[in-house]
DNA sequence: TCGGCGAAACGAAACGGCCCGTTTCGTGCG
DNA sequence: CGCACGAAACGGGCCGTTTCGTTTCGCCGA
């Protein structure tokens, strides 16, 4: 990862659980006075910890908020068979698995301080890239399954639909129900048009129609 | 807006011009030390105008920042006659805008102070919201030509759109070239079985059957 | 018309408070 | 002994506020 280069190293003696409450604090921190109030000396506090001791362990408040995200294993997804499916169960779980954790609070802190940091930037930016990379299977599985053409673009694909993930997060809009992440999904997938029910006609007429009204 | 309640009150005698200073002062201070160097001290130093002043007429460092975003004014976009030119449009100059004014460090930065401070969060939703409804306008034309069908959620479309813009700022990403756009457009408008020669009844096998939609 | 007065906005400086990242010191344990 | 630890304190920066003396106008009476 590179951001706890020199944790647990060969000279290290020991450590012997004073990590893990560091971590705890700085999840509880999180949680209860928010990105705002994350401090390292509030986690030291809370640890009944030295700063000198966080310090040692984690060279800067991003990568211990890195390691305090790590911690919280997230579900894998399913192999349903079916991709509109599949991304649908993906969006739900990673919604409720973000409301119902300290996960949301974390990464949406992850995101701001890389706002502010090159380094964390760059670290979220390679997170992301796997993780867009685990979702374009899905996609990748579809293909094989004949299910879409072989030439989409399924890194694209997840880019669409990790992005409306990372908004929702972002504007405290992770309640959307089953039937909004369904119609999202659908609309990447099969497009607005999907069911032809459109006079085709009409469509084209509205094409040819491009000369005036500029400015708006 | 409600992040600046007081400015040019009745009371108010004048104001030269020492505002605006502070406007460019935080303008320039944003873009050469970036979000983590943005602050008041720095903006006063910068302006040669002593803090209280700026307090005096911002309530917040956000505030400040969004006078300083709602300076640098968009171009509104051309009505193209056709949805997916709108939208490509749409996203092109925005990125542009983005990548060659000072729009993109303090968006991004707007974002930021958001995840720390929920009266910036609610201006921030506030103001997407009317964003979103003004990408959604896009949408309810390409409905009024019969472009597509009448039950189609314009603002989960904008929504969609909006959240890749959004991503890519956050994440670095605005050089994504004109075809990568027009290729997520079309995700969103066509789906992605249609940009390729594929075995139709694969795809039919593949899809969940949509039921009931209305025609406009 | 003109001069002066006072209110208001100003720049500068300093306040206590919090946090940064680092250093020092005493303790406990292998 | 050697090392990790907790605690305390370091200089430095920014926070938001207060105080102070100055400048700039609007108002009003001469």
């Amino acid at each position: 990862m590179g951001l706890d280069p020199g944790r647990r190293s060969i000279g290290a003696r020991r450590n012997p659980d004073s990590a893990d409450a560091i971590l705890d604090a700085a999840e509880a921190v999180l949680v209860e006075a928010g990105y705002s109030g994350f401090s390292i000396e509030a986690v030291a506090r809370r640890a009944r910890a030295g700063k000198p001791t966080i310090y040692r362990w984690w060279p800067s408040k991003a990568a211990l908020l890195f390691d305090v995200y790590q911690r919280l294993k997230r579900v894998d997804h399913p192999d349903t068979g079916n991709l509109e499916d599949d991304l649908v169960g993906f969006l739900k779980s990673l919604f409720s698995h973000w409301r119902e954790t300290s996960s949301g609070s974390i990464f949406r802190s992850l995101i701001a301080e890389a706002q502010s940091d090159a380094t964390v930037a760059a670290v979220l930016a390679e997170y992301t890239k796997g993780r867009h990379a685990h979702t374009g299977q899905m996609v990748e599985r579809a293909k094989a399954r004949g299910e879409v053409a072989a030439d989409v673009d399924a890194t694209l694909v997840a880019d669409l639909v990790a992005s409306f993930a990372w908004t929702h997060l972002l504007t405290n809009r992770l309640d959307a129900d089953e039937t909004t992440l369904r119609r999202a999904v659908g609309y990447v997938l099969k497009g607005i048009e999907a069911d032809g029910s459109v006079d085709p006609a009409a469509v084209r007429r509205g094409r040819r129609r491009v000369i005036g009204r500029v400015t708006g």
